[in-house]
DNA sequence: CCGATATATTACTGATTAGTCATATACGAA
DNA sequence: TTCGTATATGACTAATCAGTAATATATCGG
């Protein structure tokens, strides 16, 4: 969002890792990743998601960059690809917290 | 996403923010309001958005506060409410066009 | 009041997607 | 190979949501 104008091509694709961030489960994720890798099935226990759905979450995950993973024997690693992704979350957690405008009233109503 | 552990309702807020930006058109009428305030009128000849369309999405931003209405006459004024949505698509953009890893290609396939 | 303009809303459709269950695949051990 | 465990995926359902057309509301000028 610098000053010239982006593309639309550009728009896509920040908007669509926007949405990567935008399901609760996903930001469980990432964040039980925060202090370090973890394979599926300790993501499992740390999350309250099922194996299927975890799994599901997990490809996303990757697919856009977010995690990477590693195999070791029958467990598959995974870790935070790209640190970065915290500071969006720190950011937009501020907004919530600490909004500048009457709007987190109507938001939550 | 700081040290502690969020609940599941912070999780939920911070993803239904992360969601409003998730759509190309929403981060089109942000883009057009980074130069100041804009009527409809003005941000429909901006955005290739019509009428209702753009209505709607002017809509959401403002009930997440994203961006403030004032009503002058008939037209009515939107304008960016808190100027760190850019800080957060600007970390996103640079995400997406200096990608650290093999991701990018898989996202984009 | 009436007409014109600006913006919002209602009702609808099609597309996307999270969650789930069942099943498939991959790997290691024996 | 066979068995057991770890993870992924196909098929399905229900919910959500962007876009659109038509209509409604609000404000101003005369």
């Amino acid at each position: 969002m610098s000053r010239r104008r982006m593309t639309p091509a550009m728009l896509e694709s920040v908007a669509a890792r926007f949405k990567v961030l935008a399901e609760p489960a996903r930001l469980q994720v990432l964040q039980a990743l925060k202090g370090g890798p973890q394979h599926v099935s300790a993501l499992m226990a740390m999350t309250d998601l099922n194996q299927a759905n975890l799994s599901r979450h997990l490809q996303v995950l990757h697919l856009h960059g977010f995690v990477t993973r590693r195999r070791q024997g029958t467990f598959i690693h995974y870790a935070i690809a790209d640190a970065r992704v915290f500071a969006l979350c720190d950011l937009m957690c501020e907004a919530v917290s600490r909004p500048r405008s009457a709007a987190a009233a109507r938001a939550s109503a």
